[in-house]
DNA sequence: CCTTAGTTCATAATGATTCTCAATAAAGTC
DNA sequence: GACTTTATTGAGAATCATTATGAACTAAGG
């Protein structure tokens, strides 16, 4: 499968009259060049480009993530933090799905191939274009129940395995 | 199956070293009184209470409904709105899940039995207790999509399906 | 009853996201 | 390449859902 590219991104965006700036080249081009695994709030995303000396306004952030969004190049995560987060809206068999700890936040991904298959008979039953589907698991860790979890952790409390291991990583089903 | 009762409640609140209150109980109690297909703000539930009589602050009203949310009585719908819906979490084969048209916002509950087991089966899988599990389809109309959608409509278009028809329902799958 | 600790209410504060508008710059045309 | 049109950007103000605060209140066990 060839790359999708500049190009690809400007005649997308002329097909429903917008242009193609320096801004929106990066942007795509920032999450094309991160890790599997990896999802950014609009505010992580505005530190990472500044880093590297890319300085886009963090109005032109929060346009260019909704605009890439709608056209189906990004996918918008509700996760458990309080803000969105983005990722690459990536095809078969890339396509994968989130299970998140709602005390500590870990956030697990894992695919599974029936899921976007019921999303696309779903969408086509109503007639409608499928932009994304996601399956969001909301879980809590034993660790958690057993301090007394859903009222008495104060909010600042982090489940152990947070402390040790990986935030987040592909898993394949089965 | 006997109804989730204020005593159940009760228990389930002391467990955790909370108390019943008379706010709590209106809350769920409305939540089981509302058709199935329904689903609140936090805004919507303090207006619908104050009209029954039932004046609860909205600060209790969203203190509540996260409370509940986390001890797994309601679940948090996160649909195209820009704010959260809340409606009752209820067990197979009443567990359902969504599909979001992201222009107009008209939503379409469905059943899929084999989603809730692979939910568990991750939850399981991680060692972790499931709380929820929602898989949302967001989608687009055709009739947006002739319009120019994603970047041409204004923001106040209105879909005409959304202007004839239901807004929600459930469907069962196949 | 009495005591303890969780809860409510009103309101202020927060914080993510959106809006505004003047300045800028794509991209098609001559 | 210069010209024109119209989308886009950037900075900051504004919005609005949600959360925090603190004094008054009350559930619940003894």
């Amino acid at each position: 499968m060839a790359m999708y590219d500049a190009a690809d991104l400007r005649s997308e965006l002329h097909q429903i009259g917008c242009r193609l700036t320096p801004q929106r080249e990066k942007i795509l081009k920032f999450f094309q060049n991160l890790p599997q695994g990896n999802h950014l709030s609009a505010e992580d995303l505005y530190h990472a480009l500044s880093q590297r000396g890319e300085n886009i306004s963090l109005s032109t952030i929060y346009r260019s993530l909704k605009l890439m969004t709608r056209m189906g190049l990004l996918r918008e995560l509700e996760l458990a933090e309080g803000h969105k987060h983005y990722e690459l809206n990536q095809p078969y068999p890339h396509h994968h799905h989130h299970l998140v700890c709602v005390q500590c936040n870990r956030t697990i991904e894992f695919t599974n191939t029936s899921i976007l298959k019921t999303g696309v008979k779903q969408a086509e039953k109503e007639g409608l274009h499928l932009l994304d589907c996601q399956l969001t698991i909301h879980a809590i860790c034993p660790e958690a129940l057993r301090r007394g979890w859903p009222s008495l952790l104060p909010s600042h409390w982090v489940c152990p395995r947070t402390l040790n291991g990986t935030v987040t990583g592909v898993i394949t089903e089965n």
